[in-house]
DNA sequence: GAGATATAGTTGGACATCCAACTATCGGAT
DNA sequence: ATCCGATAGTTGGATGTCCAACTATATCTC
């Protein structure tokens, strides 16, 4: 991926203001930013993750596993905690069930429920994927550890006026 | 989407710390909080383009094309200015012609090259949906204007240092 | 100027997400 | 007790992204 040399959303921005849209232009810029730092983060943290056999999501749901008291939870709770649709988890688990990361069995309480469990192989690849995160993606971001905790209270203050908590 | 009664990223960053990875915490809730509001305001956006015909993806397209001097511009162009790969670009600029809003034609000076170029429909829907998503989502995003320009500037440094410009 | 290398764009395949529709089960209202 | 709306999960289809491989053309190198 080649280098600009200039930042687009500062561009747009310019765009924005130069037709009048002076009242759009903050939360456009603020919206195109936050797209495209998403798909550079997921871009750095696909590339650890892609030679583990795992995605993101994957990811998370193992991580979600490996936090949980008992080492399972219903579908429905992962797909709560992920805020993503109930198809994106069954299509998950479908994919780690497959590789003997997690295993489905029935809601002792509820039939129409799935328990997902994490399996010893879940736990390794979990610990290994974290361990390589860490090191590679998350201790370096290219922010300073001020930044970083401003950017994160920022994007909290945006998720909970969204109604994600 | 339910709400959750507690927030899913603070919790991460507890487990991290709790598990004595400290060092990586602040990052992994940063990349995990920008993940989650990239949904949030996609889903956003989505849903105002969608009645349109348009994805966030191709009204980019479209956007940039609009703000070029001559209505056109190669494909090359497009897929470095929006910074994803090459087939994103004629997925999209497919679609978009499929519906008549832009139109391929040869590169003049350039025989492997292909020019996008918007059509007036394309102007039309492009002006339209500009104006739907300034309403609508650019003008509140549930920040201050303060804050939209602090997470805007924090995104910047970051893009900056991960060689988007 | 010929051959190696790089670049522009497309194609096919893998994968992830969302939506709509469906089955099965649960639980509340009457 | 029964009906009826809500809930859990799956399936199929559409969309979008990335990667690897490919064709065609341009450009660099000697």
């Amino acid at each position: 991926m080649n280098r600009l040399p200039f930042d687009p959303v500062a561009e747009a921005r310019r765009n924005w203001e130069e037709r009048g849209w002076d009242e759009a232009a903050p939360g456009m810029a603020a919206v195109t930013s936050v797209m495209r730092v998403q798909q550079i983060l997921l871009a750095r943290v696909d590339a650890v993750l892609r030679p583990l056999g795992l995605s993101f999501a994957r990811y998370e749901v193992l991580m979600l596993l490996v936090f949980s008291r008992r080492g399972e939870l219903p579908m429905r709770v992962i797909g709560e905690r992920l805020q993503v649709h109930p198809t994106s988890i069954t299509n998950a688990v479908d994919r780690l069930e497959r590789e003997d990361l997690v295993r489905r069995r029935p809601h002792p309480g509820d039939r129409r429920a799935v328990l997902v469990g994490i399996t010893d192989p879940g736990r390794e690849v979990a610990a290994a994927a974290t361990e390589q995160l860490n090191e590679t993606v998350f201790t370096d971001l290219g922010l300073g550890l001020r930044e970083e905790r401003s950017l994160t209270g920022l994007l909290e203050h945006l998720r909970r006026r969204a109604g994600d908590f």
